[in-house]
DNA sequence: CCGGCATGTGTGACCGTGAACATGCCCAAC
DNA sequence: GTTGGGCATGTTCACGGTCACACATGCCGG
């Protein structure tokens, strides 16, 4: 009888219980936790693992279960700060839970890209669907694909509970608004992000939301796209009426955008126009001037969206539902109206 | 006979094979694109596919052939805009190849972070690895792991090119560095990235080798974390001294944060101090005043990477290798030396 | 006219794991 | 003392692909 290691092969299940003189299929009971194996057969397998450095076999044993335990994760924007973080802590999280994670970026939001990045997830099996980007469109291409899959998005309006993992958007959104009409602020901006994310339309709804409750009016948001290029544009534009004292914009960089364009046009910060910003980045605080803003808990939130999700999948986990507060970090954008 | 689908399961090649009239092994061949099929055939078993919506089970192919498919990436500081846009660039070069992309990120850079992500890379077979971190602790615990992949460095010093893509940093820091001498600067310091990251030391050593080329006496470079804040404090040090006219940052976010602290000493940049960072990220152009900065391809950079990797899989993949040379891009954070 | 080879297709084994079912044993309950 | 049930373990099969090999057919050359 032959109790050599394999060549080219990593040792399977069957070596184990070769050297371990038991069947493979005590070894599968012992890598599952089955209750009723004896502490000393379960210990003479675990030490021949050990010394065999057994891995067990993905591939294997999503075949034989039909699970892959792969979650997807469809990203847009997964350069900017926000959407990284938020993969960043699903990874860990997800990681955590035994699970792995699967990204496609998407570069462009139209529907051959998604669906390309869709079929791309669903080729290999995923269990749960996380969505960081224009969700409109994501889920009309899930639905042509006919990829039946839960999924969790990560921002909402709070339509939909069940699928979102929501940083209450709209209360950060209010938050700010608030901010700037307690300073005074009577024309107030707002530079909102991709007509297609949900997250922006939720922070535009809090920003008219709250504009309405002070009775304040308000003139259509202008609808950008997340940097700060567009943020410098759509500054160079607004300043050639300048008929506002404050700006409202969805994110950091955009924010960072408009405060270079106030700059060029040789106003100051918040003297003539103030400006706050929404996500709180790592360089929000060193930015000229430092940057008032809502911060939001983007790792709390992958967290918590891979909580979600499992709980579909594994009814065992914890359920973390229930909205994160953002939180007003004020800092030396924002000041007194000017007039 | 039946040939009603299945229940549940989602459809095999076996059930194409019934639907089409043809033994599974046909199914396979067309799939795999076997030459000898005759085209009426492979048409017929096309269609049946197409009207099944079948779907090859990648765990299933992935058993038989032992192949994954599935390219790691051991990632840390995944938020910050370099290492996510390499990211997201390996991820799509990989899709196109067809390849999947499964990345764990590290938190802190202890062995223990690293040793835990690889393993969970390692458990689900990837075929290569990509690492954008402590490369030198990576390398370390992949032999101790005793993980044998083929594994490709986005950065190098050009010691070792079978397994690096890199951007030439050492000339990127170069240009920098000869930028600010040709600028009059005479005292200039570095603030340099951590340690252990391979990239941050090319950047030193070209800041080093550039000052040593032009007779320029250096002190001794500043090891700081890539963030805005550490630029910050590290700012403030310096300033308790002020024997410099110019900073070369090894990164964009730490320059960020240098700016802060020179401004809020009162002092001008780049009238009193010069600024150098380090990537272009994009929001650089927009910082106050826009950032002097060597841009990287991080995207191409990603691609030849991948590339390179696949080179090893798979012989017939497109050889990129060869350096990506930077580019200055000279804005306004940099001036003519002050004394 | 037959052997050899290319072409097109089918049969059966196998990859590593887990599930269903079977087995042998011990102990308690009737 | 038989029966029943839990425990610890083994046997067999299935998962959905690919691979090695077998086989039928047709064409070509000696």
């Amino acid at each position: 009888m032959s109790v050599e290691p394999q060549r080219g092969r990593a040792p399977s299940i069957r070596d184990v219980a070769r050297l371990a003189g038991v069947s493979h299929q005590t070894v599968s009971r012992v890598l599952n936790h089955h209750p009723s194996i004896r502490p000393e057969t379960k210990q003479r397998v675990l030490d021949v693992m050990a010394e065999l450095q057994y891995k067990p076999n993905r591939a294997a044993r999503a075949l034989v279960t039909s699970r892959s335990r792969t979650i997807g994760i469809l990203s847009a924007s997964s350069t900017q700060y926000g959407p990284a973080s938020s993969i960043a802590a699903i990874e860990a999280a997800a990681r955590a839970a035994g699970y792995w994670v699967s990204t496609a970026n998407i570069e462009s939001s139209d529907a051959g890209s998604i669906a390309d990045g869709l079929a791309h997830l669903a080729a290999q099996g995923i269990e749960g669907l996380v969505v960081i980007a224009p969700q409109v469109r994501v889920f009309d291409t899930l639905a042509q694909l006919s990829i039946d899959v839960p999924y969790v998005t990560l921002q909402s309006t709070g339509r939909d509970p069940d699928h979102a993992m929501s940083v209450d958007q709209m209360a950060g959104a209010r938050l700010a608004t608030r901010h700037l009409i307690q300073l005074g602020h009577r024309s107030i901006y707002h530079l909102a992000g991709p007509q297609d994310w949900i997250e922006a339309e939720a922070r535009m709804r809090g920003f008219l939301d709250e504009m309405g409750a002070h009775d304040v009016p308000t003139t259509a948001p202008i609808l950008g796209d997340w940097t700060a290029e567009f943020g410098y544009y759509a500054g160079r534009e607004l300043l050639t009426v300048r008929d506002f004292t404050a700006i409202f914009s969805s994110n950091d960089q955009m924010a960072l955008g408009l405060m270079h364009a106030i700059r060029d046009a040789g106003l100051e910060i918040p003297r003539d126009i103030s400006i706050v910003g929404f996500d709180d980045i790592p360089e929000a605080a060193h930015f000229w001037p430092p940057l008032t803003t809502v911060r939001q808990d983007f790792a709390e939130l992958g967290r918590r969206c891979v909580a979600l999700l499992l709980g579909d999948l594994d009814p065992a986990a914890p359920d973390y539902r229930g909205t994160i507060v953002p939180e007003l970090i004020v800092r030396a954008s924002t000041g007194p109206a000017a007039f």
